[in-house]
DNA sequence: TCTGGGGTCCTAGGACCC
DNA sequence: TCTGGGGTCCTAGGACCC
C-alpha cells in the first residue's frame, strides 16, 4: 500500500452497504465544578477548584454567608479533580497537584469533592437522555454515548433536544459531538466546549479532524504521544499518512493497526448498553509515607479497612471474586502488585484480608510506602461460591 | 510542592496439560 | 543430540481513561 495520499473511509463498500450510523457523545461541561456552583451560586464566575477528599467544607458564618477555603492555605497531598473555566484560565487543570495549582491561582476557592451530589446529578442527566433515547453507554459519571441511528437525518435535531432536556433536568450544560462513530463523536464533543453541539460528517474528517493533535484521539496517551512525536508525527493527519512499517518499529502490530484506523476515522465499536464488572478495588494514599516496621499497626489497620470496604462493595453489587491482589506505591512512586487466586470465590472481608496478607509477604520492603490498595477480580455470582474447588489435599496428594 | 481513586485492556513469561 | 505445539491459567506490570 502506498504510504502517500491516505484515502478516506468509504461510506459504503460495494459489497456491503453499511447503514450510516449517528453516534452522539455527550459530555457534561466541567461537571463537578458546575454542580458545586449550583450548591454555592455566590461563586459563579469565580475561579473554583475541586480537590479530592480530606478538605474542609465551607463554613457557614453567623451572618449567613459562607467562608470558603482558598488554595493558598492548602498544605498536603492531593490533586485537582476539576476546576471552573475561570480557574482554567489560570492554567489549573485536572490531575495537577493542588500545591502546584495553588502557585498558579492562590486566590482560587478550594472545595472538597461531593461525590454523592455528583452521582445524584449524573443519574438525573442520564435519565433525561434515556427518556428520549434508550440506547446509552455509560462511560463515566459525566459522559455517555447515545446511538441516534434510528433518527436518521433527524439525529442533529434530536441531539439538540437532548441538550435541552439535560439542562431542564439539571440546570447544567453539556457538549455533544455527533458523528458516524464513537471515536469521532468523542473528538467532536470537545471541539466547541462548553455548551457545544458539533456535527461531523465523514467528508469533514480531512478538514476538521486531521489538523488536530494525535493525542486528541481517545487511546493515544502520554507515552504513545511521545513516541509519535519522536517519529515526527504530531497531527492526526500526519498519523494517517505515516508509514505503517515505521509505526511498527515503535508499536505492536495490533496497536499500529488501530492507530491507522483511528487516524482515518474508522471505528466500528457498538454503543454498549451494559457491561459486567471485572474487578472491585479500594486504595488509599497516606498523608505521609509509612514505614513497614515503625508504622506496622497503622498499615495493618489501613489494610483491614480496605478489605472491609472491598467486601462491602462486593456485597452491594452481589459479587464474589477468586483473585485477590494488593498494590503498593512507594515513596519514589514505583508501584508493585501481587495477587493470588483462591480455590474458590469469596466476598468475605476476613478471607480477603488473609489473602492480602499472603500477597504482602511476597513484597520486598525497602522503601517507605505511599499508597496501599486491595483489589479482587475473577468475579462471579456469590451463589456459585458454594461449588467448592478440590481441597488442598486433593490438589497435592503427595503432600 | 510532585503526582487521587476507581476502573479496563494488553502483553508477556512460566506452569501445566494433552 | 536436542528444539512439538497449542490452549489455558496464573502472575506482574504498564498504558490509558474518567
Amino acid at each position: 500500500m502506498s504510504p502517500s495520499a491516505p484515502t478516506l473511509p468509504q461510506s459504503s463498500a460495494p459489497h456491503q452497504v453499511a447503514a450510516r450510523r449517528w453516534i452522539a457523545h455527550l459530555d457534561m461541561d466541567a461537571f463537578f465544578a458546575c454542580v458545586e456552583l449550583l450548591k454555592y451560586p455566590e461563586l459563579r464566575g469565580e475561579p473554583v477548584v475541586i480537590g479530592g477528599g480530606r478538605l474542609q467544607q465551607p463554613v457557614l458564618q453567623e451572618d449567613g454567608t459562607r467562608q470558603f477555603a482558598r488554595m493558598r492555605d492548602y498544605v498536603g497531598r492531593g490533586v485537582v479533580t476539576t476546576s471552573t473555566y475561570a480557574a482554567r484560565a489560570f492554567g489549573v487543570f485536572s490531575a495537577m497537584g493542588i500545591m502546584k495549582a495553588a502557585k498558579l491561582a492562590p486566590d482560587s476557592i478550594l472545595l472538597p469533592a461531593d461525590f454523592e451530589a455528583y452521582r445524584d446529578y449524573s443519574a438525573r442527566f442520564k435519565q433525561a437522555v434515556a427518556n428520549l433515547c434508550p440506547i446509552i453507554q455509560n462511560v463515566g459519571i459525566d459522559e455517555i454515548y447515545v446511538d441516534l441511528t434510528e433518527h436518521g437525518e433527524q439525529a442533529p435535531a434530536m441531539a439538540a433536544r437532548l441538550k435541552a432536556a439535560v439542562f431542564e433536568a439539571t440546570g447544567l450544560s453539556c457538549s455533544i459531538g455527533l458523528a458516524p462513530n464513537k471515536l469521532l463523536a468523542k473528538i467532536c464533543s470537545d471541539l466547541e466546549k462548553p455548551d457545544g453541539l458539533t456535527i461531523l460528517a465523514p467528508e469533514d474528517i480531512a478538514t476538521r479532524v486531521w489538523p488536530l493533535a494525535a493525542k486528541k484521539i481517545n487511546g493515544i496517551g502520554p507515552k504513545a504521544t511521545a513516541k509519535l512525536e519522536a517519529l515526527g508525527i504530531v497531527s492526526i493527519g500526519e498519523l494517517a499518512q505515516a508509514d505503517m512499517a515505521m509505526l511498527r518499529t515503535q508499536f505492536g502490530d495490533l496497536y499500529t493497526g488501530w492507530l491507522r484506523q483511528a487516524a482515518l476515522g474508522i471505528d466500528d465499536r457498538p454503543v454498549q448498553t451494559s457491561r459486567e464488572t471485572k474487578s472491585v478495588s479500594r486504595e488509599t494514599t497516606f498523608e505521609r509515607d509509612l514505614q513497614v516496621v515503625r508504622d506496622r499497626a497503622t498499615l495493618s489497620e489501613k489494610l483491614e479497612s480496605l478489605c472491609t470496604r472491598v467486601a462491602g462493595d462486593l456485597d452491594k453489587q452481589s459479587l464474589a471474586g477468586r483473585t485477590v491482589g494488593i498494590k503498593l506505591r512507594f515513596e519514589d512512586f514505583s508501584t508493585v502488585t501481587r495477587d493470588i487466586t483462591l480455590p474458590s470465590a469469596t466476598a468475605d472481608a476476613a478471607a480477603i484480608l488473609r489473602a492480602s496478607r499472603d500477597c504482602l509477604r511476597r513484597v520486598p520492603f525497602e522503601k517507605k510506602i505511599r499508597l496501599l490498595g486491595v483489589r479482587i477480580s475473577a468475579l462471579c455470582d456469590p451463589a456459585v461460591v458454594t461449588r467448592q474447588a478440590p481441597a488442598q489435599a486433593e490438589l497435592f496428594p503427595a503432600l
